[in-house]
DNA sequence: GGGTTAACCTAACACTGTTCGGTTAGTCGG
DNA sequence: CCGACTAACCGAACAGTGTTAGGTTAACCC
């Protein structure tokens, strides 16, 4: 097929579709041939608008972390802090799967560091060091991420035998996929609430 | 070369070359041929040894994960948490480039649900239900492994220059890498006090 | 000393991301 | 209207990945 009269391609249905493959097959279900079949093209065809599939990946990640809202400021430092981090994981948490690649990257995102920069002054603000304000921002950081890597309560969804004999203390309730994901945001929530509070 | 005298192999040989190539190279920097090749020997000849390069990695994750100390409950919960955690952290940053991996994948490990049973137990015996125990013990990982993770300060180690202009809250000072280490640390060390005393 | 097994090898398979050189449809200048 | 040029796609290839099948030989046991 040469050209055809109107382009099957666009950065932006590139992004769309490969997001798609990652929600539905996982980060390692992305590959750039498997792509380019979706979009009913060859795999070569993508490096014509797109520079690298680490780019691709970047760029994806950008638009998932340029939903993250840190209004709320206004109102009371610790208002802020908490909408900020509910907001941060639900972005995370609409999209798991590539959370794994965000986590891994650098931090030095442009969209990630916008909305760093606006917490970091709104804590100086509040009366905080710079440096405390440094170390706080990294620690709702730590909830956040920690939280939506969710390698916790979702990452025991194997055999509950397995469970029941060898760990008499573990509930086994969790290994249930609905009260997982209740669980885990309940545990995010229990985390934030008791971070916040003990500042 | 055929059967050697003594054997070239042995899966704690392998483990251990593979390790120190992973914190010398990266995770993505270990591949089989690469590990055989470091250990005198062909990839095929790894898999007389090791079932898999997962299993390898799972194997080396778990030995990890068994040097974390999770006494320290006897004298008080709050105290154990906290020894349990940094712990934990200590043990994950001594090879932090395994921590991608060990987050990623299921928390279903061995090592991980013995020491989260014991936890959980701990915190039950003090006096919290089962369910408040189990959230208790996901907001403790959520901070160490948000914190091993480092994907904030030591994530920002890319060109000053870039941060000065068009962040101006952000402090530029952690920077340095030796600064982010020690900053790291102090984050985490914030994190966890305001957790464990907001409870 | 012969048979068995364990430890290594070579070669290959099916993938991966990425690049090079071609082929053609659309577009613009004269 | 026609030629030059570019944009968009393709086929084939490269170097790399994890993994397996089948072969070769040294060491071990009876």
């Amino acid at each position: 097929m040469p050209r055809p009269s109107t382009p099957l391609l666009s950065p932006d249905r590139i992004r769309s579709v490969a997001l798609a493959i990652i929600d539905r097959d996982g980060l390692d279900g992305l590959s750039m041939r498997k792509l380019a079949a979706e979009l009913g093209v060859q795999a070569a065809s993508l490096y014509g608008h797109v520079r690298t599939k680490d780019q691709l990946l970047n760029d994806i990640a950008s638009s998932i972390l340029s939903t993250v809202d840190v209004s709320g400021f206004e109102v009371d430092w610790r208002e802020g802090l908490i909408r900020c981090a509910r907001s941060y994981r639900a972005a995370l948490s609409s999209h798991p799967n590539i959370v794994p690649f965000l986590a891994y990257g650098p931090a030095g995102r442009e969209e990630s560091l916008q909305r760093l920069d606006l917490l970091h002054g709104a804590l100086v603000d509040a009366g905080w060091s710079r440096r405390e304000a440094t170390m706080i921002a990294a620690g709702l950081m730590y909830i956040v991420f920690g939280s939506a890597l969710s390698s916790f309560s979702s990452g025991f969804s194997a055999d509950p035998a397995d469970y029941t004999d060898r760990y008499p203390h573990l509930d086994r309730a969790h290994l249930l996929p609905g009260v997982a994901r209740e669980l885990d945001r309940d545990s995010f929530e229990l985390a934030l609430a008791a971070f916040v509070r003990g500042l």
